[in-house]
DNA sequence: ATTGGGTGCTCATAAAAGTTTACCAGTAGA
DNA sequence: TCTACTGGTAAACTTTTATGAGCACCCAAT
């Protein structure tokens, strides 16, 4: 039973970081220091409370702009406009290609569940499409919503290398919703693709097949690009008695294309005998496809999806984790982020297990 | 150099079971519930904190004599406030056999805009979850339910016969989410699934099946009833020259008992060569099944879905409706009973469109 | 230029509060 | 009686905060 709480005053850990942020900013107004703060540890006397506290109230006071902190020189006070500060904004911004609505069941259910969380704290959570295109023109279209609009953080769903960059860069607080590109540093959220791919692609091998392909989105996300890497590392090392053939088809995404792609993979002289396929809807596509050509499931071909779909239980071997955990985790940050104001730059990642599902069978040459 | 502090506001931690007694003493006061508390796990979700955190709040309130804490017996309320009546209450009840986070994307995605949208609203929403078993003992689970706690109205989804009886004698407010049975009256908004299946039979009937089957759950839900009604009556006139046959498969929804049904079907002496299916995740069987067997569709077996999934695209035959749409209606209809207190006792039907993918062929005996 | 004291930064460790999970025991209705 | 739900209990775990030691940096006095 699930409760969607307006009515109770649902009780929570109010930080002592961002406590102390609001009393030395009361204090400031107060105009009880010129210049400069306290040093870090007298704050911590006056206060009460630890210096790891104090620094994330500090960091916090920066991000507002009301402070500027210097390594080895003491914290000085910027003579900021006091009713601007005064007018928090609210809003979280989801950046996304795709709108939000047309998701795959399970990132839905997190979203959803975290926008109702971010609305119970009296956050506004917004959807912000991001047409696909040049990545100059999509950056252009986003700096200029921003500028009009006053966005407390962003969360950003599997978006190309350069948007990721231009957060990084750090004008606005941002948790990535998939994974950062390489050489990105931002907080991140993701299923561990590379893990998954190289466990589903070791257990083909050791199932014996020896020709496998993996269908997936040519797409700059991050997570299809490590799915790839995670792939061919589980396809075996170099010095293998056997031999395995790995075969990385990526598609468009449109009927035609992946048909034409189907279509060359099983007229081909030696057709795959495994396919591990990216994204629900391709699974879906192909599930189609193999139907439409009568062509044995297993039988002729085995068939692991990457992704997890409800549908998939007790029809299609996958990998899913708990919606739950993942809901819980993305909530946690979020709400994290939007209070204090920034986060960890650390990636953390979810480890789905794979169901088998009768739709692998061994392959005997 | 130690500094006296008096003007500095110290940041204290003040735990969460103090806030959660806080917070249940509040709602106690301003009625929210009568005689008894919630069980120790609902008020858990309701308040989102942890049992141990509860417990020690309940027992402070205990201490201070509010109420009466006995192993085994709910907590009994002591001190009851005088019954002020006039206090509204704000909590929408939405009652489902399922929990609403296990259903089908479509819905789920209707529901959670709806509860976003009454959140705006400053209602609060609950899944109250009632165990499938004798229809009696719902009916009294629910109404313990609603003494207890008090309830501005509630949502039906697919819920049997007798408990929409109980609401249509109208204690309680009710939209039906799903077809009101026959003879209920109650305000409802539905898919018209009579159509759709009716349409689908005539449809198949047209293109030269005359072995036509309909898989759907052996469910008391009366739209499930009247997509049967819809079948038969789709499969044409008694006084056709070509006879139809229209073979009605109820199944548990189980496996193994899709699996026999489907084993019978396709084992018979004369299989269908046409398959309506209803319900997204029953389709997804269904195509593993085929899959598995290696039967050919279209080819040996053409394929209607009846209800919707974004993964049927361009793969599946199948009904569709704009989901913006009905997510749109179903707000409207709820913040419009919230607000009156009452609804038309009219059916609300939304009518889907036939999408054809390629699933489906027409058959030359 | 050198040096020392003050600064902010980082890391490891520990304790406390809260969460999760599981299982036990009493009660009440079928 | 049995089952399902209630409160009761305990252990493992996570998150947050506290504490302390050492490092890197800046600046100003020597």
């Amino acid at each position: 039973m699930s409760t969607q709480s307006g009515v109770f005053t649902i009780p929570r850990r109010l930080s002592l970081s961002a406590q102390a942020a609001a009393a030395i900013q009361k204090a400031v107004q107060e105009n009880v220091w010129q210049e400069y703060l306290p040093s870090e540890r007298r704050l911590c006397e006056m206060f009460k409370v630890s210096r790891p506290t104090i620094r994330t109230a500090l960091q916090q006071l920066a991000q507002e702009g009301l402070i500027e902190i210097h390594h080895g020189r003491r914290n000085r006070l910027l003579h900021v406009a006091p009713p601007v500060t005064q007018a928090q904004t609210r809003l979280v911004l989801l950046i996304s290609h795709q709108p939000i609505s047309q998701m795959a069941l399970t990132a839905y259910q997190g979203i959803s569940e975290m926008r109702a969380h971010l609305a119970e704290q009296g956050f506004t959570s917004e959807n912000f499409v991001c047409p696909s295109g040049s990545a100059a023109a999509q950056r252009r279209k986003l700096e200029t919503f921003l500028r009009q609009n006053r966005v407390l953080c962003c969360v950003l769903l599997s978006l190309g290398k350069e948007l990721q960059e231009w957060f990084a860069a750090g004008s606005v607080p941002a948790l990535v919703l998939g994974s950062c590109h390489p050489a990105v540093k931002l907080p991140s959220l993701d299923v561990d693709y590379r893990s998954v791919c190289r466990h589903a692609a070791g257990l083909l091998r050791a199932k014996g097949h020896r020709r496998i392909a993996f269908l997936t989105p040519q797409s700059s996300a991050a997570g299809d690009l490590v799915s790839e890497e995670g792939f061919l590392q589980g396809l075996g090392h170099v010095c293998d008695i056997a031999r395995t053939e790995g075969i990385i088809v990526r598609h468009s995404g449109t009927a035609s294309n992946l048909t034409a792609k189907l279509d060359a993979l099983f007229t081909s002289i030696h057709p795959p005998t495994a396919l591990l396929v990216a994204k629900p809807r391709h699974v879906f596509f192909v599930v189609g496809y193999l139907l439409r050509h009568g062509i044995k499931a297993p039988g002729r071909i085995s068939l692991i999806a990457r992704d997890y779909d409800p549908h998939f239980e007790q029809v299609i071997s996958h990998y899913r984790f708990e919606g739950e955990s993942f809901a819980h985790r993305l909530s946690r940050l979020m709400l994290q982020m939007a209070n204090k104001g920034f986060l960890q730059k650390e990636p953390n990642l979810i480890f789905p297990r794979y169901v088998a599902e009768g739709s692998v069978e061994r392959y005997l040459a």
